[in-house]
DNA sequence: CAAAAAATTCCGATAAACGGAATTAGCAAG
DNA sequence: CTTGCTAATTCCGTTTATCGGAATTTTTTG
């Protein structure tokens, strides 16, 4: 589950509530909500009234199952209209087979960056950084830092503002962040040496569309072992950047298309 | 706008503050969610502290934009998989054009009955009974007819028990529903006799999976000298039909494909 | 039909949300 | 660099919605 403690406000809880629903594929009845949940039955139950006046839930009126109403899917359909992950699976796939290493995709949100998928290739030792769902300020990270040397003066200006204190939790500081984008813009792909995890590196590109919108980063990691700069320069960096301009262009395509 | 009272309770005004996000489709500040939520700009703000807490909004750090996050569109992916509306776009023009008239798709969802397309023909009368977005208790309406005579003994009881003071509202009683559902068992479909709307009927058809599983339902509306017993029986039933079953086949491959 | 379980309502106590006012930050012009 | 302006954020005393335990009703089960 992601959050142990309990969520504090309304909202919060509400959302803790969402989140039991969408997990119960079937829906759930009040108990299994209140089990899952750990908010007691009245919480609960007015939590869920609240919802179901909205129309973000609905219960069955037979069973008195609790769904997700398609209200939820109708407020999305207006802000992520294309799903890069799914979109990059068979690339990712490609890049995992090929390189044997790890493959991480990120999208970025505001000053965050958001693993998105992850695929794993046949070598035994793995470096699993990042799991679907995690979030790591912009920088941390090769995907991460990737999409922030993508961004304009002023964006990556206001992402360091923002960002500070939690940038500082990993150790990053501005002038970290300027040499690798000096790096990046010298090399024309982000790297990521040990900062989170001793041991392994990896390299990541940016994935932009002809119109210059960030759309992701594509990034592999591996064993420092492995990522010497003959293996970068003639397997792993050609390889992201074939997918990364294929997948730039199948995210094109599909924009064009839902705009009519 | 959906609601022009004050929603009640942090939960419902979270809701308006990303309906407010979800309607514009390039972010909002801080003073136009105030303004189209009419919420004082305090509120507004813990509002939106809340959401950003929980994902379901972030903020561009340069331009201080609120948008949606993807936690939203992750969410409800969980719950409906399938975009029921755009898959039958195709049919419901088809159905618009042939009969001239005006096409409905209607899905249920608990004991409501959602509105979720209409497609109008050429004739110059219209029949707008339904927008996209209404919502009525399940056997108010052709489609929402359609739809609750093809739910079991059980569930029919049920919803009757849910909506009895919403269906009269409508001036719908048990036995209205129960002589529609004799209608529909002796003659596969289900009419409205100008119950909501004088001088116009409808005819509707539930749209059902191989599986059993009831995904919507189609109708088509028209004044009633359009709707003589021949030209439902020879044009609109069997359009409705074929399209009904075109649409169902549809969804079911969809549903088989995302299961792997 | 009785017993048990689940769902829903009640109610006094409390914490959280409220909004107006004050403060701070960002920005543009001088 | 300073100044003035606007938007964003924080403060704070007041109000009110939310809290959870207990009581009640409804539904399910034996």
């Amino acid at each position: 589950m992601t959050s142990l403690s309990a969520p504090k406000g309304s909202i919060a809880r509400a959302a803790r509530v969402l989140e039991v629903l969408s997990l119960a594929h079937d829906g759930a009845d009040l108990t299994e909500i209140v089990a899952q949940s750990k908010f007691s039955k009245t919480t609960t139950f007015r939590v869920l009234a609240a919802l179901r006046e909205i129309d973000y839930v609905f219960q069955d009126p037979a069973t008195r199952i609790y769904r997700l109403g398609s209200k939820l899917a109708e407020l999305s359909r207006n802000s992520e209209r294309i799903n890069v992950s799914a979109l990059a699976e068979r690339g990712m796939n490609r890049l995992a087979e090929m390189s044997e290493d790890t493959v991480f995709l990120s999208v970025p949100e505001g000053a965050v960056s958001i693993c998105v998928n992850r695929k794993v290739g046949a070598f035994p030792i793995r470096t699993l950084t990042l799991d679907k769902g995690d979030r790591r300020p912009l920088g941390v990270g090769a995907g991460s830092l990737a999409l922030y040397c993508s961004l304009s003066d002023e964006q990556r200006a206001a992402v360091c503002r923002v960002n500070k204190s939690w940038l500082a939790d990993y150790g990053v500081t501005d002038e970290n962040l300027t040499v690798e984008y000096t790096f990046f813009k010298e090399n024309g792909y982000a790297r990521n040496r040990g900062g989170v995890v001793n041991g392994m590196s990896a390299i990541a590109v940016p994935v932009m569309t002809a119109s210059g919108r960030l759309v992701a980063a594509l990034a592999i990691g591996a064993i420092n072992e492995r990522m010497e700069a003959s293996r970068i320069n003639d397997l792993i960096l050609p390889g992201l950047k074939r997918e990364a301009r294929r997948l730039a262009g199948r995210f094109n395509a599909l924009e064009k298309e839902q705009n009519k």
